[in-house]
DNA sequence: TTATAATACGAGTGATAACTCATATTTAGT
DNA sequence: ACTAAATATGAGTTATCACTCGTATTATAA
């Protein structure tokens, strides 16, 4: 049983041979999480699966919650990586198409794999990996944060002169739970016409909500 | 080991005795997932708390999840209750009007007791819950697409002659969010000050989704 | 009162799964 | 080729926990 829950490994792997080891445990601990849940996934399954004696899985991972933190981790890295690149580019961007690609990213970062998202999902809370997934949310407020104050004169106009903090976390907030929730719920929603129709309302609703009003077009 | 886990309870409690016996236990099963977490509830621990032997919960829940699963659909029920209550009291309300009573009922509903809300959340997936409170979540899109449906000439025109349920979606999900991402991850937001402020902000958002544009009005 | 049903009890059982450790194999450096 | 360090192995240990079952107590009703 573990005493303490550590979730870091517990040796670093040296050479190719082990670094390879330790990759087939994290691929193969995706994948029996995706397929069979987290409460399948034991150690001795996972090291099974992975082609891995059971002492080795222990040399390099002190317990089953650091393996699938592990999964975790690589998982939110791949997803920020996308995120940091899409606003990288789009820092330049007018508002109303900066929301928009940044809802496209997130129905993206939710459609490539929403099985092991849904699941790793269920499972941060368990694996102590909050405080961590939490870091990504914040440094996302905070990139969006920047964006925004770098289009403070495109603003409406009461919002121009506040602390974005709060409009930054009703953005990013809005857009990822629209995307998480039809991850998790809704399937036929990021399907492929819905999720074009997502991003468009996403991008209506959000932007609606910072730009400043305007008229409607009277018909031609 | 649970062969099957079923979730419904195995016997019916027919006298008062056991029906106190129930509530002890469903209550002590509460108290322990909040003070202690999933993994520390165990029967034994659970039936001790309660001043119940471990015969007596296995009368009447066939496993673990059975037990977290009634919490669930009790604290289930008290939501439901109070967010059916405002949509019907409600009904009559203008737009704007409306969506910041329902902001305000999801803000209070999530500050009622945060940690066992968390903690639920979290569990719901494990015990096969997850069908029945999306019946709840869909029994919440429902009642707000009426909601619209009644205020159809309130809306922006081209959403007036459209079907709502993509435009329900989108505002019950981003409320739900806002306050249930606030409740877990931003305390400090539900908390005094800020509860109001959030209120205000998703009103907005929302409002200004499903409104006509308005012209700003000159400064007088 | 007495018979019967409902409820309560809790030591014990069986299965599981996390984790260890003594031993074997492979690699790297000289 | 030789040696030491790194890596790999897997049967076995230990602990936990969900769950059962034979028995005791309390309520109902005749």
């Amino acid at each position: 049983m573990a005493r303490k829950t550590l979730t870091h490994p517990r040796k670093e792997a040296r050479q190719e041979r082990s670094r390879a080891t330790v990759d087939c445990l994290v691929e193969a601990t995706a994948r029996i999480l995706v397929k069979e849940g987290f409460d399948k996934a034991s150690t001795n399954r996972i090291a099974e699966a992975a082609g891995v004696s059971i002492g080795s899985l222990y040399q390099y991972f002190p317990s089953k919650e650091a393996l699938v933190a592990a999964v975790i981790d690589r998982h939110q890295e791949d997803l920020m990586r996308i995120v940091r690149g899409a606003l990288a580019e789009l820092m330049a961007a007018p508002l109303e198409e900066g929301v928009r690609m940044i809802a496209a990213v997130a129905v993206k970062a939710h459609r490539s794999d929403p099985r092991l998202h849904r699941v790793l999902a269920e499972q941060i809370p368990r694996t102590g990996r909050l405080a961590h997934v939490e870091g990504f949310a914040r440094e996302n407020h905070r990139l969006f944060k920047g964006y925004l104050e770098h289009h403070r004169d495109e603003l409406r106009p009461d919002l121009r002169d506040t602390d974005l903090e709060l409009a930054a976390y009703m953005c990013v907030t809005t857009i990822e739970a629209l995307t998480h929730t039809a991850a998790l719920h809704r399937p036929e929603i990021l399907a492929d016409p819905g999720a074009q129709a997502l991003v468009e309302e996403a991008t209506r609703l959000v932007a609606g909500y910072l730009l400043p009003p305007r008229r409607p077009r009277r018909a031609a």
